[in-house]
DNA sequence: TACATTAATGACCAATTGGTCATTAAAAAG
DNA sequence: CTTTTTAATGACCAATTGGTCATTAATGTA
């Protein structure tokens, strides 16, 4: 096949989803602002005028973004996490483990280095991103820690600081990837560290010690 | 003093710093492509002509900005660090806390926010952050470290990965201040959270637990 | 007071970009 | 094959901004 005769193509249903993946790569990689509408359109292999046939703006556009890679990933996880009957600590380090191992890997990732650049200068997409992200995710969190303490499975500790705890280390790894991934020497291990690191909170939330006593600990009398 | 009759001043002396400030707090409202020259400029009082009098181009001026309100913050710590004599966990808990609860507090904080919505777009600044920030800072906490596993003080642990652990929370509580600080409903207690953080980590670092036992979490009486 | 020095100014230039809309042509219908 | 529908195009407009430089005026000196 000839690439190049690139012959004008009619695909409604398509052009969507590919707009949004040029979108979320560009505006991770350059930021919102800094990324020129015509841009995404030629990564999507479309013209400007096409852009803005399938999105009325810009910032409607990172709204779809937003709402596609992060928003449904999270309600998709809420659900299963309600649903779910057991004990508590394994259900929180699974959740976390897995939807972090996930999200390292995806181009979804970026989407934190995104907001932390652009939030300021665009409240109405802040906004949204607090009602539809950041609110979410942190409900989702703080409501396993409350069931776990209510179960007498964790200690009572402050559950706002401890869903920061848990999710600040991880999202600045992301954040860490996006921003200077390609220009430090030493990247980060994100899989060693995710799991390093939701091991060492969640032991830090259990009343009782794991069995398997990984020493650091010793019981006072 | 009529504030209405601002008569052009002559201030060679006190204009770079009040640029600097101005730049900083722009820099980090607005990001650095989004900062328009001229608002730096009326922002410290003086027209945009006279801020490319003391510095030659935007970038530069960002590179001041870095030098002067993070790069020699650290060359001064590391001095300090480097003098000292005696056991090193507590001048790791005292470096750290201290350093972020003055850094939390400044307006020097919101570099951070800064530095990850810029980087990839402007290399060569990005190139000076990682020469003049990331690897002098990584060298800080990573020398402590490293003397502490020497003393036999410290556990064997892997450096690159324990200094990331220590520092990447800190500095996203930074940038969480100056992205979403004013849009989300609950902030995060800054200086609680520093301290609680180093303390849980230094504690995985002992190689031998501390005497007083585990139970007091609280800090101030 | 008159002059010299230089800090400070702001109009100006060239280049850039979000969004529009009249036009084009691919597919479907007849 | 002809006509209709609508997906796709890209030239165009208005607004914005980093950086320059000839001009202005504050201060020191004689």
């Amino acid at each position: 096949m000839s690439a190049l005769a690139p012959t004008r193509q009619r695909r409604k249903d398509a052009r969507p989803q590919e707009l949004l993946d040029a979108a979320l790569a560009l505006f991770v990689e350059k930021g919102f602002a800094a990324t020129r509408a015509e841009e995404v359109a030629q990564r999507a292999g479309v013209s400007k005028g096409t852009l803005y046939l399938y999105y009325p703006s810009k910032e409607e556009l990172l709204k779809a973004v937003i709402a596609q890679f992060i928003s449904a990933r999270i309600q998709q996880t809420a659900v299963q996490v309600e649903q779910y009957q057991g004990p508590l600590a394994p259900l929180l380090t699974e959740t976390l483990v897995q939807w972090w191992q996930e999200m390292v890997e995806s181009p979804a990732s970026g989407t934190f280095k995104l907001m932390i650049g652009e939030a300021r200068n665009f409240p109405e997409i802040a906004a949204f991103y607090v009602r539809e992200v950041i609110e979410p995710g942190h409900q989702l969190v703080a409501g396993i820690l409350t069931r776990g303490i209510v179960a007498g499975e964790f200690r009572p500790v402050d559950v706002e600081s401890a869903v920061h705890s848990l999710l600040l280390p991880m999202i600045m790894v992301c954040t860490h990837k996006h921003a200077f991934g390609a220009c430090t020497t030493n990247a980060i291990d994100a899989h060693k560290f995710i799991a390093e690191h939701v091991e060492l909170v969640v032991r830090g939330l259990l009343k009782t010690p794991p069995r398997i006593a990984a020493a650091p600990r010793r019981k006072t009398p």
